[in-house]
DNA sequence: GTTGAGCGTT
């Protein structure tokens, strides 16, 4: 009278046993075989970053779960036997396994400020960066001379800019950043002679 | 286009 099967909660299937080195990619194409394989996970641990030894396989079709669980289940892969069982709960978020490991034993809530792993800033604490090692370049008249830095299209052709050049209060055309430019190669440049 | 820190031992 009831059910004889025990539903599945989701078509996610729960992998055991596998492989440290096993890959999502390796998961994806072991399973894909028996049906389309939405997305594979393999947890690991938060701090670690190190792969717990079981990975989730989610299934497209629960009905393509159930023959990869059938065909998969206790079969040896990579020299390792994987358990396939029916995943149980959803994923969880980062929040509940906090919530979970605090209470285990560790105690990393408030005691760590780092939010993330990875944000340890290294064994010895940076005491002081300099600010910026600004080389002192010689002022005198080494530019780049080989970089084309002037921008060729000073102008657009966009009706906006003509409407809005015409409102324009300024008629004079407040030219006051171009300095070494102009100068060069703008206007005659009567001193580049040496006379 | 969703979140990635999801069950481990019977």
């Amino acid at each position: 009278m009831s059910g004889r099967y025990t539903r599945p909660p989701n078509s996610s299937l729960f992998v055991r046993n596998v492989h440290p080195d096993t890959r999502q990619e390796d998961m994806r194409r072991i399973f894909g075989k028996y049906g389309r394989i939405q997305d594979v996970y393999i947890p690991c641990d938060y701090f670690t970053k190190k792969v717990r030894g079981f990975a989730y396989v989610q299934f497209e079709d629960i009905r393509d779960a159930e023959d990869a669980l059938y065909y998969l289940d206790r079969v040896i892969v990579l020299g390792r036997e994987l358990e396939v069982q029916f995943a149980e709960g959803d994923r969880k978020t980062p929040n509940q396994m906090r919530s979970r490991e605090s209470g285990s034993g560790f105690g990393y809530d408030r005691r760590s400020r780092s939010r993330s792993p990875k944000s340890r800033r290294s064994r010895s604490r940076s005491p002081r960066r300099s600010r910026r090692p600004r080389r002192s370049y010689s002022r005198s008249r080494s530019r780049t001379p080989d970089k084309k830095r002037g921008r060729r299209s000073s102008e657009r052709h966009s009706p906006d800019n003509h409407r809005s050049r015409s409102a324009s209060r300024s008629p004079s055309r407040s030219a006051a950043r171009s300095d070494d430019q102009r100068e060069d190669a703008g206007e005659g440049s009567p001193r580049k002679s040496p006379e």
